[in-house]
RNA sequence: CGCGGGGUGGAGCAGUCUGGUAGCUCGUUGGGCUCAUAACCCAAAGGUCGCAGGUUCAAAUCCUGCCCCCGCAACCA
């Protein structure tokens, strides 16, 4: 077992912008960095940005600028909106490096010199305006795009393949042997029970992609972006380089990742570091997602919060303080601003801002901000130490298995301690009484030390408060810098005279912070809207151009709806039977059912293409298509019809 | 029977593996205190632990069946 700890985030891919989800994990692993740091472990910080891949180069091309410039310029984005939260990592990796990219071509070549690479031919699905493979079911015959909509074409490309299925076996036995690999528990058995439903070998190399790292030998391909960014874990600290170093000193490491990209993780990852006899990983920690508004954050739903958004209004110590507390690790957490302000509140703010504040300010008083040190314990006092010392030992405890939001906890609860010996001792009344001079002294002193354990707890999670009551306490150095295991309760310090009390977290006022950020989003909306209110979605490229003979082969027809009901099992289906002037009705289905209920279908006038191959959905048969207009990037379905009378079986043309 | 997660005082959650007085935070009510950032301390109210059976001396916890909610998958001719 080595003495030396290494942790690394996933490598952001540059294709997004920063949000409060790529600052989670860099936040656990910064306070993980610091809490190992503190207690005198030698430890290696590794985060990045992954920048291959074709949509990187798309994204590019679409704002005219060099792919050079343009990955540039969004890893100083992502930099720059880490740097409020004091995010210190000790390397950020780009894929574009040339040391990673000289060092995954020599892992390309110990893989396929210990043969597990072959050529052959990669078939599947690809869409020609995505330039883009897409999984499909495997019984779909003419499968769609479902971003373009429109047919996929079957397409063989020259590929080369990792031998994964080779894999299985090990792979298992690795989960077996070591249970702890992948964490938590479920997320374990999640792999597993892919890994036994039987691994196929993988595609690892693309000939359609330029903007990635070649090929050794055969520069027309170019390698898979996994096999790529995955091994930034290794070439940033000096595998296959001499650039970097470290590599002999802090590998394996602990992988901080999200539930999405498990299986690259505990899979491929392992799979690619067997294959070419390079050592585990020491663990996997899953972490789940942050959600806004209990969903998943993302563009289209306009719920995206931005780290920038937090840092004017709140310190980086509070949005620390609430990601590592509310939150269960391993568990997905909500984000949203009202939690996070009750939060910073009642824990910061009336909690340990308040402790400080009360404590500093008597011995500011009655001792002239001379911290006193002379005393002598009683049952109460020694109680206080008692829980004080209970409360590092669960800290440490909680930490070392990642429990975060339990380790907060239990210094919270020493916190709440201390205040209680306060209250109870009422050292207010015994500053008036001469007599108690004694008992004066060991009161603020017993208040003092515990803030003072309590402070150099915590300071991993508030790197930044913590300092800031640090030096209002009088006390010199870095809380950081002194391990709260070797700090001895009522030992000799070196402590200055308290003389400037502010408070470390000022108290947030909700109602008017909540009334801003209502105004912003309000505006913000209003930007976004037309002048009609109605959202202005980007039309769709059109399609191809088509003849009048063309457009002449669709059947399009007037129809009524006479019955309508739901489809079991499926949310979108709705089975309508039709009115189409022929002399049966016949029967139809519409995917319109998550936005028309049978009860709005009945009775109305609708079109249909009537000489549309039948098709069975869901053991159906349908025999035609409704036609709707579809909105935004969602596809919402607007159901298309007519202002005037029109008998059934009328021809559109 | 597609896969998974969940249903515990007003809200959010822990406890369930390893049965044994139902716990935490916030909120509410009453009280104390006035050093402190209208803060801190004490107390109280409030729960048939989704429903129904079963096992057991004993079930939130184990077993069986059912209901409901949330993701994912499927469904969009």
């Amino acid at each position: 077992m080595k003495d030396t700890f290494y942790v690394t985030t996933p490598i952001y891919y540059v294709n997004a912008k920063p949000h409060i989800g790529h600052a989670y994990t860099t936040v656990v692993a910064d306070t993980l960095t610091r809490y190992k740091r503190q207690r005198g472990i030698d430890s290696f910080f590794l985060t990045g940005t992954d920048e291959h891949g074709i949509n990187v180069e798309r994204a590019a091309e679409k704002r005219g600028l060099p792919v050079r410039e343009h990955v540039d310029e969004i890893v100083n984005e992502f930099k720059s909106a880490f740097a409020p939260l004091g995010l210190e990592y000790d390397r950020w990796i780009r894929t574009t490096d040339p040391h990673h990219e000289a060092a995954v071509q020599k892992l390309w070549g110990i893989l396929q010199e210990r043969g597990h690479i072959y050529k052959g031919h990669y078939e599947g699905w690809f869409c020609p305006n995505c330039n883009e493979f897409k999984e499909v079911e495997s019984g779909e015959k003419s499968p769609m795009c479902p971003t373009h909509e429109r047919p996929l074409d079957r397409v063989s490309e020259e590929s080369y393949f990792f031998k994964l299925s080779e894999f299985q076996k090990p792979l298992l036995e690795l989960y077996d042997s070591r249970p702890e690999f992948v964490r938590p528990e479920s997320r374990l058995n999640e792999v597993r029970s892919f890994v036994a439903g039987g691994l196929k070998d993988l595609s690892i190399s693309r000939v359609s992609v330029k903007w990635g790292i070649p090929v050794p030998g055969d520069p027309n391909h170019t390698i898979y972006v996994w096999l790529d960014a995955l091994s930034n874990y290794i070439t940033a600290i000096g595998w296959g380089n001499d650039y970097y170093t470290g590599f002999d000193k802090y590998w394996p490491a602990l992988h901080l990742i999200g539930k999405d990209i498990l299986r690259f993780h505990a899979v491929y990852w392992p799979a690619f570091l067997m294959a070419a006899g390079i050592e585990l990983p020491k663990k996997l920690f899953v972490h789940g997602m942050l959600l806004m508004g209990g969903r998943k954050m993302s563009k289209t739903l306009g719920n995206v919060v931005r780290v920038g958004e937090l840092i004017p209004r709140f310190t980086p110590d509070m949005v620390r303080y609430f990601m590592l507390r509310e939150v269960v690790f391993g568990l997905d957490g909500y984000f949203s601003y009202e939690a996070l302000i009750d939060r910073v509140n009642s824990d910061l703010a009336d909690g340990l801002g308040n402790l400080a504040s009360r404590t500093l300010t008597m011995i500011k008083n009655y001792f002239d901000g001379r911290p006193p040190r002379a005393f002598e314990e009683d049952e109460e006092s020694l109680d206080v130490r008692r829980r004080i010392e209970e409360a590092k030992a669960r800290f440490d405890e909680e930490f070392d298995s990642l429990n975060f939001s339990r380790a907060l906890e239990a210094a919270w609860a020493g916190i709440a301690r201390v205040d209680k010996y306060i209250t109870d001792n009422q050292p207010w009344k015994l500053a008036k009484d001469a007599a108690e001079r004694g008992r004066l002294e060991r009161v603020l002193a017993t208040a003092y030390e515990g803030l003072r354990h309590l402070v150099l707890l915590v300071a991993p999670a508030l790197p930044h408060s913590t300092a800031e009551i640090w030096k209002q306490m009088g006390l010199r150095g870095e809380p950081l810098k002194i391990n709260p295991h070797s700090a001895v309760w009522g030992e000799q310090l070196d402590a200055a005279r308290i003389e400037n009390i502010s408070p470390a977290f000022p108290k947030l006022n909700k109602e008017k912070i909540m009334q801003e950020i209502e105004n912003e989003s309000a505006r913000e909306s209003e930007a976004v809207a037309g002048p009609t209110g109605a959202t202005q979605a980007a039309a769709p490229p059109l399609a191809e151009t088509i003849t009048i003979d063309d457009f002449a082969k669709i059947d399009l027809r007037v129809a009524t709806v006479l019955e309508a009901e739901r489809v079991p099992k499926a949310d979108k289906l709705l089975r309508l039977v039709i009115d189409i002037g022929e002399e049966k009705p016949r029967q139809i289905l519409a995917g319109i059912a998550e936005h028309y209920g049978p009860e709005q279908m009945v009775g109305r006038k609708i079109i249909v293409v009537a000489n549309l191959a039948p098709r069975k959905l869901r053991g159906l048969e349908s025999n035609g298509m409704l036609l709707a207009a579809s909105i935004g990037e969602e596809g919402r379905p607007v159901v298309a019809t007519f202002s005037e009378e029109v008998p059934n079986g009328a021809r559109l043309k």
